[in-house]
DNA sequence: TCCTACGATGGACCAAGTCCAAGTCAATAC
DNA sequence: GTATTGACTTGGACTTGGTCCATCGTAGGA
């Protein structure tokens, strides 16, 4: 069932219940938790499980390259599994769910040097906000 | 000197020391200063200044369309006094200062009505990621 | 110049996230 | 199977960024 689980152990990632449990989590669906979200979920699964091993598995995830920290808005970070495919998000301003789209083009092809202003620039992202459809009909 | 001044005041914008420094301090250069960052500069005009001030002001500037909050990173927001004109920004991943970037092409274009899920978009923003001069240096 | 509604104050409060000392346990070695 | 040990987990204190609210002050109109 789990990729993730599988490439982690092959990496020599130190298998815990806490660990596996997180991995789990987020490897459920495609949608963007929050930490404390993945914390609730891991919650009932796992009772004793503590914040700080949520927020530690989560950074390492995240700089072991499995994960993506997305930070949209100011409040509460989400972490996006989906790291293998490169995507952007469509961000609904009214009540803040996430979706991963495919657009063509690349940004980064757009910024040109001379707007580079010496940086070494490695990746661009892009957001798209709007209303999602429930929003819009509210 | 201050256009932005003027406009507010033209707009009924009740006018008082303190909004008057907050204004003053974004109209200055075009940095991205975080809310902090704003208290600290207004303190030194205006000792008596209060962090709840610096916040509803910023607020106030914000839904008024002359300021724009940018959330980059999930720490602290900062401000964009650059309102007039569309553009991007240039984050370095480094010590996390910002830089207005103006690409060509249109990212909104590039989203395929199949991709927008029923979503009303209205906005696409490109944040690119690198290193700055003094921190690819580093 | 006086009034009054709007703005400012500061201190309490909140949410998200980090840190740390002490305890626990997965994986390796025997 | 057992011992060992360094990496992982815990929970509670702490930090940071931000909001709320009752009270006080003042800009701007009459």
């Amino acid at each position: 069932m789990s990729d993730l689980l599988d490439r982690l152990r092959g990496r020599g990632w130190r298998m815990t219940a806490q660990r596996r449990v997180v991995a789990e989590v987020l490897d459920g669906d495609h949608i963007h938790l929050t930490a404390d979200e993945v914390l609730a979920r891991a919650t009932t699964r796992l009772p004793e499980i503590s914040r700080a091993t949520v927020y530690n598995t989560l950074g390492e995830l995240v700089s072991l390259g499995e994960v993506i920290e997305v930070a949209t808005d100011g409040r509460a970070k989400r972490y996006d599994p989906n790291a293998h495919r490169p995507h952007h998000h469509l961000v609904c301003s009214g009540c803040g769910t996430i979706r991963d789209v495919h657009p063509g083009g690349d940004p980064l092809a757009d910024l040109p040097t001379s707007e580079r202003f010496g940086f070494t620039v490695s990746e661009a992202e892009v957001t798209y906000r709007g209303l999602c459809p429930d929003c819009t009909r509210a």
